[in-house]
RNA sequence: GCAGGUAUAGCUCAGCGGGAGAGCACUCGCCUCACACGCGAGGGGUCGCUGGUUCAAUCCCAGCUACCUGCACCA
């Protein structure tokens, strides 16, 4: 036989229930995300209600999305981040506004080259062998094939983006505004040519900006070499991390103040293997208290040499070729791949005792932030965007507020990197990209930099030229994102409509890399910044709070999170952990948390749909019925929810929506009303039915607006569900709630308040004692006044339900039961005869501890109140209150006194 | 080294100068006719440390300690 937890007739009624409820109502017992989310979906994007209309007489809202990389999956980051701007975009949307959601992907220029030059090792050739031409064609078939996967996977988040617009930076419009900024910039002479050192990546083969160098400290050491001195039998001692770059070495130097090296200074030293004689110079940027006091200088290969050697003339002799290994200038270590050469030219000076020592050391080492390899300072000629004056109308207009970042904090970070700028070095040397529109002339060797290809130099006419073999910077692009998918450099409609845009929302990680240059670039061609607001979110963390990344194995993929608990219920969790200035420490426990939540209004919603079979919304008149207190307390809180919501959006406080919005549903609405109502739902009154049943159609039908932004898909399924019709095909375009037309009446919620302050000290002794749930007790609720006494006479069902009430006496001045366990709240004096349910030593020890804690209070305002200083200071509201708490605490404890004192004397 | 941030219940975090809050976890009692992804009740905190301002400080100011994140690094 099986093992039931239930007896056959309870299992029997179970069924018969659950098949009543299948008939009753049109929802599932449970929420399923799976199906509503996808068909949900389906109906709004194929009823273009993503779209936007430049034409439109509708205020404008818009959003350019933060253009994942096209070779991307969607991660945690992406889930919050757009998260966050569908609530902005529904909470717009169902506002008024005309709202553009623009999305896109960007070309991630290394990133996708990496992808598909992976792919051609795997089929044993390489891009060279390929040709560029093809090459190319391949990157764009990868794309076609596999690339933005990204788009279909923030569908699943139900991202509203008018997906109609989608852009990427390579699109053929978007080519053509980098071409036109290009050209634009090179004509006022901020875009530049230079021979300097740069980032090198040996394996991407190509140069890096500043901000795609990652410094990572590593274990290395610090070799000490001796280097002989020309003419003499001494040595100089220089320590370095990068011993083989001494084939490189062009100088020593010492500090000028040095008195140890004085003599030395002007003579030369002896470089081992290449056999070259340098100069030992003096500089005021040698610390002499490091190391020996004496540095090797490399200007090719290290940024503090490079200018060293500028100042003193120095010759830049660069050693590696853009592999990173030995050219010919490294003499018997010429072609060995750098760590190689390392090992030899170490081993090598050890065996001619031109090593000193060898020590462990610390240092941070540069690493290419796409592919890890350590990077190379290489000098090169390379592409610059010279950006001091773009700089300073970009940090104008956040000093005045044309663009407000917020957390303000960011606002510092924001202004530290825009006042310390490097020209930023826009060339890379790969294939996939916006090719950098110069041309050079084999005949005079001018630059000709064109809007349309040139078929002659443009300065002595030469058909002899050649397109420049390098790509822009992928930031480059998305720098012009803005604008650029809106159809600059054309004037068009859509950015008439929705440029500037209101708001950025991004990670601050990109902070630099992309906001800084969209607001450059957007201030220098639209003369007008890009966006009003810029809202910084945090990074989501694992539970441990440690940053997730694939290698450390801690990453929760969103995809999976989507598919076991639901879209709303992952939405509703990141909008509660985006609290300002803080990151989100994700855990899964946390997403069933919110899980539950949806499946808490699903039933609420069960509820709802159960009781309004027979009720016509058009019915509803809130204003013409007499409305019982419990109806004016939820729709006061619903009023008051519906505001706190509206504060907390506009102030980008999601994290404060979200739990306004969850303790309302839950603690107000379900736990509360819906219990109040019971009665009158399932009570004989067809009049105080239908109020309660236009009230709960009004609460819910008005929640599920409020809470649409933040959770869209089980919102529209319910909203869709509720009797009558709707105003609108879908919730999307239903006005989001303003409290207009709700009645609010704050005397009948404190009247309220009163009632569920009784019911919880009620519940309060039952729980503490044992009363079992189901039994039915008696009470007598003593009243001070007559205004508490009429409240209470109100509430007397409530009070009788849900305080599992059998006998119930309210008034003034009662007759006291002989043996009753007593419960304080406000003036109110709530008395449970014991009548055998309670024993009198139980009833002691929970008065004792009621009373330990009112004389806790009694004490506390008896202090405060009596410090004179407090009295002739604070203000008499403050004051006031806490004369009327000291005086309902010295109330209250009296009677919790006067109870004890009665029971010892039972109990004896 | 410089800058910024953070320290509040066992965990994760809200918190607006006037008696410390939530969610989760925990304890007790419940399959009560929307929901056990649930209901009711309960326990739990010197608000990092030291000073200062104030009638009043978790909150404002200064210093200290610990951790985090940027940026810059002396080879």
């Amino acid at each position: 036989m099986i093992k039931s937890p239930f007896s056959f007739q309870e299992t029997l009624k179970h069924i018969l229930w659950e098949g009543f409820l299948a008939m009753e109502s049109k929802l599932a017992k449970g929420y399923e995300p799976h199906d509503v989310e996808r068909k949900r979906y389906q109906i709004w994007e194929e009823g273009g209600y993503f779209c936007a209309n430049e034409f439109s007489q509708k205020p404008s809202y818009s959003i350019v999305i933060p253009p994942p990389n096209v070779t991307g999956v969607l991660h945690m980051g992406h889930a919050l981040n757009n998260t966050l701007q569908d609530i902005l975009a529904r909470w717009k949307r169902m506002s008024g506004y005309e709202v553009l959601w623009m999305p896109g992907t960007d070309h991630a220029g290394i990133a996708t080259q990496n992808v598909v030059e992976k792919q051609l090792a795997s089929e044993g050739c390489d891009r060279h062998e390929v040709g560029r031409e093809r090459f190319v064609e391949r990157v764009w078939q990868w794309r076609e094939d596999s690339g933005g996967q990204i788009i279909e996977q923030l569908k699943r988040l139900g991202a509203s983006c008018d997906w109609q617009r989608e852009r990427f930076t390579m699109d053929e419009g978007l080519s053509k505004a980098v071409r036109e900024v290009f050209v634009r910039l090179y004509e006022d002479g901020l875009i530049y040519r230079a021979n300097r050192l740069i980032n090198w990546c040996p394996r991407c083969h190509t140069a890096l900006s500043d901000l795609e160098v990652e410094h990572e400290d590593k274990k290395g050491h610090l070799w000490y070499l001796r280097y002989p001195v020309a003419g003499s039998e001494r040595h100089l001692i220089v320590a370095t991390t990068r011993p083989e770059t001494m084939l490189g070495d062009t100088a020593v130097a010492v500090n000028p103040d040095d008195e140890r090296y004085q003599d030395l200074i002007g003579q030369s030293v002896r470089l081992p293997f290449v056999d070259r004689v340098i100069p030992i110079v003096a500089d005021s940027y040698v610390d002499m208290n490091f190391g020996t006091g004496v540095v090797k200088i490399t200007p090719a290969h290290d940024f503090n040499d490079f200018e060293l050697g500028k100042r003193h003339d120095l010759p830049q002799i660069n050693i590696f070729d853009e592999s990173g290994i030995i050219n010919d200038q490294g003499g018997p270590y010429s072609g060995q791949e750098r760590y190689e050469a390392r090992a030899n030219v170490v081993a090598d000076l050890e065996s001619l005792e031109l090593l000193e020592k060898v020590e462990n050391y610390q240092n941070a080492v540069g690493e290419c932030y796409r592919c890890r390899t350590v990077i190379e300072p290489f000098l090169s000629l390379q592409w610059y965007v010279k950006v001091d004056s773009l700089a300073q109308p970009s940090i104008k207009a956040v000093q005045e507020g044309s663009t407000r970042i917020v957390p303000d904090q960011w606002q510092k970070t924001y202004f530290d990197w825009m006042f310390n700028l490097q020209d930023w070095c826009i060339s890379r040397q790969i294939w996939w990209g916006h090719r950098i529109p110069a041309w050079y002339c084999e005949q005079c060797e001018g630059i000709t930099v064109s809007r349309e290809d040139p078929s002659a130099c443009s300065h002595c006419g030469s058909s002899k030229i050649s397109q420049d073999s390098d790509v822009l910077d992928t930031w480059f692009s998305s720098a012009l994102w803005p604008f650029s998918t809106m159809g600059w450099p054309d004037k068009t409609e859509t950015l008439a409509k929705f440029y500037p845009t209101s708001c950025l929302v991004t990670g601050f990680d990109i902070l630099f890399f992309w906001v800084a240059r969209m607001m450059m670039m957007g201030l220098k061609f639209m003369n007008d910044v890009p966006f009003q607001d810029v809202y910084i979110h945090a990074l989501v963390r694992d539970a441990q709070g440690q940053k997730m990344s694939k290698s450390k194995g801690n990453v929760i993929d969103p995809l999976h999170v989507i598919d076991e608990y639901g879209a709303d219920a992952f939405r509703f969790t990141l909008t509660s952990f985006a609290a300002m200035g803080r990151d989100i420490k994700l855990s899964i426990d946390r997403i069933a948390g919110y899980r539950n939540f949806c499946n808490k209004l699903w039933n609420a919603s069960r509820f709802a749909l159960m009781n309004l079979n027979d009720f016509d919304p058009d019915s509803v008149e809130l204003e013409r019925i007499e409305l019982s207190d419990a109806d004016r307390w939820v729709l006061t809180r619903l009023v008051d929810t519906i505001h706190r919501t509206k504060v907390a959006l506009e102030e980008y406080k999601f994290n404060d929506a979200a739990s306004t919005l969850y303790t309302f549903t839950w603690h107000s609405f379900c736990d509360w009303y819906i219990e109040l109502i019971k009665d009158e739902l399932y009570g004989g009154d067809p009049s105080a039915k239908q109020r309660v049943q236009s009230v709960l159609f009004v609460v819910l039908e008005t929640l599920l607006r409020l809470l649409h932004p933040f959770m869209p898909f089980i919102t529209e399924e319910i909203w869709q569900n509720l009797p009558g019709l709707r105003p609108s095909d879908t919730i999307m375009y239903a006005p989001y709630p303003d409290g207009r037309g709700i009645p609010v009446d704050t005397h009948a919620a404190e009247r309220m308040d009163l009632v569920m302050d009784v019911i919880r000290a009620i519940r309060n002794v039952r729980g503490e004692m044992d009363v079992p749930p189901g039994k039915q007790i008696e009470a007598v609720i003593e009243c001070k006044s007559d205004k508490s006494a009429a409240v209470l006479e109100r509430g007397e069902l409530a009070i009788r339900t849900l305080g599992k009430v059998s006998q119930l006496t309210i008034g003034q001045n009662l007759e006291k039961p002989s043996q009753a366990a007593t419960q304080v709240t406000g003036d109110v004096e709530i008395l449970l005869p014991l009548s055998g349910l309670v024993n009198v030593d139980e009833e002691i020890q929970r008065l004792k501890k009621e009373i330990s804690k009112a004389r806790k209070d009694v004490d506390f305002f008896k202090k405060k109140l009596s410090n004179e200083q407090f009295l002739a200071n604070a203000p008499s509201e403050v004051l006031q209150k806490d004369q009327r708490k000291q005086a309902e605490a010295e109330k209250k404890l009296g009677i919790l006194l006067a109870s004890l004192e009665k029971m010892e004397s039972l109990g004896l």
